[in-house]
DNA sequence: GTCTATATAGGGATAGAC
DNA sequence: GTCTATCCCTATATAGAC
């Protein structure tokens, strides 16, 4: 083991700070007082400031999403096992729709140009991943249709957070369970 | 005509920063560089200040959005062509999938407290016209299916930009557009 | 109505004590 | 490694000339 149990903790404490605010509006004072570390703090852990912490958060993030959401469609189950897999994935990696998408929130403004490739490289991963198992369960052009299906994610999301209920989250999640049962 | 020609293009001109920034991330520098204002000019027209700018450029979208979108779903034409109809609506507002939605964008971070109500409202209003629509095109559960229908369009315009490719849009409206027909 | 100039607060980022 | 204190810049907002 390593000598750092807080960093992961640092590092999901600022995320919360980027998924509500996006990159530009997330403030250093915000980050410090949800990290529990002092602006000092802040540039010893991250001594290239908040692109660098923004960074951290996006990677940290892209492990879960990597474990809970392509693994699950890697694998060498059948494709319906692989896609219910995946939902449960989405649920776990979007705690059941309360929290915003960083692939949203970091995209805005100055976001765009610093994490636009890495954001677009998990969205492109999730498409050519999600399409073969939708061919398999049948559907036609499956490419365009991971794509509107990952859509709907995104879109439910902003859905549930302007409205506080994740049941709208859910209600997408368990219409996908059926349809591709 | 009135005196002000100006006004609708220095919100139109507005409209574009809080697109691309969200609210936090629209400095009034960049809203004044954008609408040829200085900033105590943008403080003659707009009192209150950015939150009252954001505001304006809300109404003056919030207008566009009914006229171009819910309109359509409100005539006495057939469900087809009332679908139909919305679809070139969601073109036009959208500007063919260039720019990003004013619902996500001003709903993040202090954005959701100030304007979280009328935005709730207009996707409210949203769902329920769109509802009775895809009722009678033969939809089961059509509030819910109209959600999920609006999420995708909000989805995609993400996708759009973090690809900087609006045909990513427009294939999402003409698959609306076929399936529907 | 539009500007220059300025006030005040908060932003990101560092120095240096401990 | 963590803090207090501080630097410099930009942010929002206002005053007042023209």
């Amino acid at each position: 083991m390593p000598q750092k149990p807080p960093r992961s903790r640092v590092v999901q404490a600022m995320t919360d700070v980027f998924q509500r605010h996006g990159y530009e509006g997330a403030s250093l004072s915000a980050i410090g007082a949800a990290s529990g570390l002092s602006k000092a703090g802040l540039y010893h852990h991250f001594p290239a400031g908040k692109s660098d912490m923004a960074a951290q958060v996006l990677a940290q993030s892209g492990q879960r999403f990597t474990q809970l959401i392509l693994a699950p469609l890697r694998s060498s189950d059948p494709a319906a096992q692989r896609f219910a897999t995946m939902l449960d994935g989405l649920t776990t990696y979007y705690r059941d729709g309360s929290i915003n998408c960083l692939m949203n929130t970091l995209s805005l403004g100055d976001g765009l140009d610093l994490f636009g490739p890495q954001i677009r490289s998990a969205i492109e991963a999730w498409v050519k991943l999600l399409a073969p198992t939708l061919e398999e369960l049948g559907v036609d052009a499956p490419e365009p249709a991971a794509r509107r299906l990952i859509a709907q994610i995104h879109g439910i999301l902003i859905q549930t957070r302007l409205f506080e209920d994740p049941d709208l989250f859910h209600q997408l999640i368990e219409t996908l369970r059926r349809r591709y049962r």
